[in-house]
RNA sequence: GGCCCGUUCGUCUAGGGGUUAGGACGCCAGGUUUUCAUCCUGGUAGCAGGGGUUCGAAUCCCCUACGGGCUGCCA
């Protein structure tokens, strides 16, 4: 059987998307499952929307969530170049050799004449095809004389495909299955720009068949054009080695119409890059999926669902989990919203699953960036107590706070509520036992201030509520005792101190 | 407008002629817990509409509606 080998084949226009991520990754479980190769391949044809940075990012992107090309611009090999502006020169001679063989042609046609042509074609808007192409200037219109002088003379020109009448044409989608176009209803597209540059339609189709692609597993968005270039294949002579196409669903919108864009995650609050991404032009800064909390794993695990299921009830899924259980035939037809909330909860599990440790290691860049200085040992032990109340590792910050940030913010309610003549005073003997009290263990913590209640007949919810809100500022948290005994009897009686000082002011 | 693709709870989905239409997220209720969270139990809610075919249709066919994509010297 032939070799599996799958490519990624983004453009370096801007931040790769979370569409462009799910890709990537079914490119690559694809690729492992079968003991075939994944290649990175940068289509930077277009050089007018070119973005500094873009191909930097992808990779780091790739990096981040642990989708490792084995062949692409770094890697080299026999395949190398793997960046299309550096193969400009192998598009060229194949875009020549289909004008030798009849199925492309020379268009000198202006922009401006372009637009008149689909002007006059009204309601359904004419195309560049056979039923125009006698009335643009071209190389089937024009005389072989007046060809060669225009191109002597250095008049700008493309070269097009000539789509044949009346044919069908039929191609298998390994997700759609059969699929079939009208040859009349396909335009003689450009395949070669006036600055020497391929499109996509011929450089993609060139370099697949170089690179021995088995199988193109793109979005839904080539649809469309898969006629096109199953015909370039047929007549560069390369059918018999034309890949398997696959179309995947897109990525819709959480709410409203369209598919998912980079505006949605700033409208909605939530990412739609793996990281951030600085906007040059419009000098703003999208938080990506690791700014935002997300783990490596959990994003993927997400984003496998949205669109591809094993057919069992199992959600969770290690990387290799999803190597052996991924396949084609599961990949769901429709478009999928993207819920945050979902890919939320993901999180959260691979968290409840991840070792203390591990754990620890993942907040401690938050911790730093929020501007913290909280040494390893500690980080481990609020890991452990924190870990269930995490959804996100950003959601540590906001809910852990008060252990290594002395300034509380108390919930006034609470203060309102109970700070009140028999409570303060209980509360305050309290405080007495526990500056008596040495050992500050959570369980012995436990028996003293159970004690105190019973044998004061005191009840809980007087007591634990204003102890905590003086401690933590707030009312939920993790265990009172264990929380104490990280605080320490230090913090917890200078914390007292400060919190009844507040209290009586309210 | 034209062409292509699609449509099962609010969302992600299973189910491909006979199912009480299953699971997950969310939400709600209850239990556990000194609080919050975790955890456990239960509940909520769906086959876009209309025609066929069939003893029988969520499942097959047609139409309509709706959604999506393409219709660039963008990918």
């Amino acid at each position: 059987m032939k070799e599996v080998r799958v490519r990624f084949a983004p453009s370096p226009t801007g931040p790769l998307h979370i569409g462009g991520v799910r890709t990537a990754l079914y490119n690559y479980l694809f690729a492992k499952q079968n003991d075939g190769k994944f290649l990175l391949r940068i289509e930077d044809t277009d050089q007018l929307r070119y973005v500094e940075g873009a191909e930097e990012y992808i990779k780091k992107s790739l990096n981040w969530l642990g989708l490792i090309p084995d062949e692409g611009p770094d890697t080299g090999g026999n395949m190398d170049p793997h960046r299309q502006s550096d193969r400009k020169d192998i598009y060229i001679k194949y875009a020549d050799k289909l004008v030798e063989s009849g199925h492309a042609y020379y268009a000198f046609d202006t922009p401006e004449e372009l637009d008149k042509m689909r002007e006059e074609g009204g309601e359904s808007s004419a195309k560049y095809d056979h039923s125009t192409r006698e009335n643009m200037k071209n190389s089937l219109s024009l005389s072989t004389e007046k060809v060669e002088q225009m191109i002597a003379e250095g008049i700008p020109y493309v070269v097009r495909i000539k789509i044949p009448q009346n044919e069908v044409i039929t191609f298998n989608d390994l997700v759609r299955g059969e699929v079939s176009f009208s040859s009349n209803e396909l335009d003689d597209k450009v395949i070669l720009k006036t600055d020497g540059m391929p499109t996509y339609h011929l450089a993609n189709i060139v370099d697949d068949y170089l690179m021995k692609i088995s199988h193109v597993i793109r979005g839904e968005e080539w649809l469309s054009s898969t006629a096109h270039h199953v015909l370039l294949y047929r007549f560069m002579g390369w059918e018999d080695s034309m890949p398997q196409f696959t179309h995947l669903p897109l990525i819709l919108k959480p709410v409203g119409k369209g598919k998912l864009s980079k505006r949605d995650g700033a409208n909605f609050g939530f990412p739609v890059f793996p990281l951030e991404w600085y906007d040059k032009s419009e000098d703003e800064l999208f938080l990506g999926f690791k700014e935002f909390g997300f783990l490596p794993e959990a994003t993927l695990n997400f984003l496998a669902l949205l669109g591809w299921n094993p057919g069992t009830e199992q959600e969770i899924f290690s990387m290799d989990n999803l190597i052996e259980a991924f396949s084609i035939e599961k990949i769901v037809k429709s478009g999928a919203r993207f819920n945050i909330e979902k890919a939320k909860w993901f999180n959260q599990q691979y968290i409840l699953i991840m070792t203390d440790d591990k754990l620890a290691q993942a907040l401690k860049p938050f911790v730093e960036t929020a501007g913290y200085n909280v040494e390893s040992a500690l980080l481990v032990k609020l890991a452990v107590i924190m870990k269930p109340r995490l959804e996100l590792l950003t959601d540590f910050i906001e809910k852990a706070k008060f252990f290594f940030d002395d300034n509380l913010t108390y919930d006034e309610k609470t203060i309102r509520k109970k700070w009140k003549e028999d409570n303060i005073t209980n509360v305050n003997s309290l405080v007495e036992l526990l500056k008596n009290t040495e050992d500050f263990s959570k369980e012995n913590l436990n028996t003293i201030m159970h004690d105190f209640i019973q044998n004061n007949n005191l009840s809980f919810g007087n007591i634990f509520p204003l102890v905590r809100v003086a401690l933590t500022g707030t009312l939920s948290g993790p265990d009172l005792f264990e929380t104490m005994e990280i605080l320490g009897k230090n913090t917890v009686l200078s914390r007292f101190d400060v919190a009844f000082r507040y209290f009586d002011s309210i």
